[in-house]
DNA sequence: ATGGTTTTTACTGCGTC
DNA sequence: GACGCGGTAAAAACCAT
């Protein structure tokens, strides 16, 4: 299903550790450092048509970008040092000068504040990671906004940029209700999870972010569609969440387990059954959680599953 | 740091194909 | 014998305080 169009590993080395430089327009190995394709345009999905429908994005900021996504955008693509015209010859002296100021110009909005350094790379690295991950550029640029009020009030500071720009991009899927998970981002960042969840926790405190309470619901499709089980099997599931959260015993719960155990249920209870073992693959739960919950759900639901 | 809760790890036993 | 499942104890992780 997955076809992923790209190089994934490094033809060099076999290395997965590939970066995508936004700047250079070419990919590099982060391990043996050759440069894998060059002149990519834009691998990531259209940032740039942002005039299709109903824009919703604030623009509180003065001098605000044509997305947020973008730090300094037209000033990225490098004006050559070389007094020369693209077709080779000398550049007529009176334009010059005018060549002179967009270099100090770009030199010095290249390197302006540390802030905005931070913040350039923090951008790139939202959009690659989101790219990775497939993610709308909704959710990109409610990352991109949240990093925003972080770097603003100083949380970066005494943290990896990696992982505010996981916790911000979490905090923002968390918003967005999209099914991902802490460990999605981990991923195909170069950041564990543990650190994510932690900074997570840190900046939607300090930030007073709120997030909507998690919900196993939002889960049953992704697992499903990922165990191939049909919208039946799904309906029932939800249908079981449901019904636990009536009866308040997802509360404390993992909410992927809580999930696993109602798709388990559901699963075994259609012709479609899938094995704990399965489940517990896709759903990053264990087996025994999966049990331990499916038991309890069971119990409370009075659900009987024999075969 | 601490303590309470939940999840994971690791292991074992049981029935079935 | 491998597989799916159930159960358990201890370790680890999580989270509010």
């Amino acid at each position: 299903m997955g076809v992923d169009t790209t190089v994934v590993k490094c033809p060099e080395c076999s290395s997965r550790n590939l970066e995508y430089d936004e700047n250079r327009g070419e990919r590099h190995c982060n391990d043996c450092g050759i440069v894998i394709e060059e002149d990519i345009v834009d691998q990531s999905p259209e940032w740039r048509d942002f005039n299709d429908s109903g824009q919703q994005t604030d623009r509180s900021r003065v001098g605000a970008p044509m997305t947020n996504l973008l730090h300094d955008k037209g000033l990225s693509s490098t004006i050559d040092w070389q007094n020369k015209d693209y077709s080779g010859n000398l550049i007529a002296s009176r334009n010059r000068s005018q060549l002179y100021r967009m270099r100090k110009w770009q030199a010095r909005s290249r390197t302006k504040g540390s802030k905005e350094r931070n913040l350039q790379q923090a951008l790139a690295q939202i959009q690659q990671i989101c790219s990775k991950m497939k993610l709308p550029k909704t959710v990109q640029e409610r990352s991109a906004d949240i990093y925003r009020r972080a770097l603003a009030e100083d949380l970066v500071r005494g943290r990896s940029i990696d992982s505010m720009v996981c916790a911000s991009i979490f905090i923002a899927n968390q918003q967005m209700l999209t099914a991902r998970t802490v460990d999605d981002i981990a991923k195909v960042a170069r950041i564990g999870p543990k650190e994510i969840g932690r900074t997570y926790r840190d900046v939607k405190r300090k930030l007073a972010i709120r997030t909507p309470l998690p919900d196993p619901k939002i889960y049953v499709n992704r697992f499903c569609s990922e165990l191939q089980l049909g919208p039946k099997v799904q309906q029932t599931a939800l249908d079981i969440i449901r019904r636990a959260e009536e009866l308040e015993m997802t509360h404390g719960k993992s909410p992927c387990g809580v999930a696993a155990a109602a798709i388990y249920i559901s699963s075994q209870t259609s012709e479609q059954a899938r094995t704990q073992r399965e489940i517990a693959e896709v759903t990053n739960v264990t087996e025994v959680t999966i049990r331990n919950r499916y038991k309890q759900l069971a119990k409370s639901l009075k659900i009987e599953l024999d075969i």
